[in-house]
DNA sequence: CTGATATCAGTTGTACTGATATAT
DNA sequence: CATATATCAGTACAACTGATATCA
C-alpha cells in the first residue's frame, strides 16, 4: 500500500534503500578502487588530488594545496615529504611571505600525473559500470549539488 | 571545445568532477549527520542498522544479523555488547546450533527505534535538502543499482 | 575432518585536534 | 596584538585481520 507492488526492486526496505547508507557503501567501494590501484603502482591515495591541484590551479603554499586538494594541513605535510622524496614536487620557501613553502610541480611530477590520470579514469568506469553515460552524468549532477550545498564543512 | 561553453557548472574541473571523490565528500557529511545526531541520544552509528535489521527481518544469529546490517562480525560483538546492556536486545543461545546466539528485539528495543527511526529520517532530508523530491529519487535509484553491482565487496 | 560461529586482541588508515615556532 | 603558516604529536573511530574455543 506503501508502495506500488509491480516495482522491481528486490530489497524495499527501509534499511537498504537508506541515502547515506547507500553513499557510505558506495564511497567505501571507489575508496577501495582508488586506494588499492594507486598502490600498485606505489602511490597513496592523496598523491592524485594533490598532483591534480598543482596542475590545475598553478604552484602554492601548503595552505592553499590544503583547500585545494581537500585534504588536512596537518597530513598534507606527510604526503608532501613523500611526493617530494620521488621528485614530484618541489618544496622552495617563499621569499615574499617567509612563512609560506612554494610547492612546485616538477617536470617528473607532471608524467607521474598523466600515468596516475589515466588509472584514476579507469577506476571511475569501473566504479560506475552499471549505469549509461547519462546515468553517470547525472550522478555526477547530483552529488555536485550535494557537495556544493554542504560546502566547506564537506 | 570539450564542454558545452554555457555550461553552468562553476567547477568544471576534473577533480572536483570526480565520481570517487564526489561519493567521499558526500558519503563523510552524511555519516556525520547520522554519527552526531544519533550521539546526541546517547546512541552510535551502528545501533540503528542492527536494530532496523532485527525489526526487518526477524530474529537472528550474530553471523546472519552481521550480514544483513553489513557490520563486521568482530565489531558486531562490541555493539551488542551495548544493546543488550541497555536492554534494547536480548542474547540468548541457540539450542537448536548451540554455536549460535539468537539475538531478539525488546519491546524497549522497539520504541528505541521508533526514536531513532524520526531522528534517521530527519538527517536524509538534511542530507537531501538540496534536492527536489524526484531527484532524491534519482539519486537512490543510483546509488542502489552501484551498490547492487559491486555486491558483497560493497 | 571441514566449516561456521562468537569472541578478543591487535593493525592500519583516516579525519581531526592541540600545541609549537615562526612570520605577517 | 591577532592572524596565518608549517610542523608534529597524538586522539577517536572505522574497517579489517588473525587467532582461539566451541560446536555442527
Amino acid at each position: 500500500m506503501t508502495d506500488s507492488p509491480d516495482s522491481p526492486r528486490p530489497t524495499p526496505d527501509r534499511l537498504s534503500a537508506l541515502p547515506s547508507r547507500l553513499l557510505g557503501f558506495a564511497a567505501l567501494h571507489g575508496d577501495r578502487l582508488v586506494t588499492e590501484g594507486l598502490a600498485a603502482v606505489g602511490a597513496r591515495k592523496w598523491h592524485y588530488p594533490v598532483l591534480a591541484a598543482l596542475q590545475e590551479y598553478g604552484p602554492a603554499s601548503q595552505a592553499e594545496l590544503s583547500r585545494r586538494a581537500r585534504i588536512y594541513r596537518s597530513d598534507l605535510v606527510a604526503v608532501l615529504n613523500e611526493l617530494a622524496g620521488d621528485g614530484y614536487v618541489e618544496r622552495t620557501p617563499d621569499r615574499a611571505d617567509r612563512r609560506r613553502n612554494v610547492i612546485t610541480l616538477t617536470d617528473r611530477g607532471r608524467r607521474r600525473l598523466d600515468q596516475l590520470d589515466g588509472l584514476i579514469d579507469a577506476f571511475q568506469g569501473e566504479l560506475l559500470a552499471p549505469l549509461t553515460a547519462g546515468e553517470r552524468d547525472e550522478l555526477v549532477r547530483l552529488l555536485t549539488v550535494l557537495v556544493a550545498h554542504h560546502g566547506e564543512r564537506m
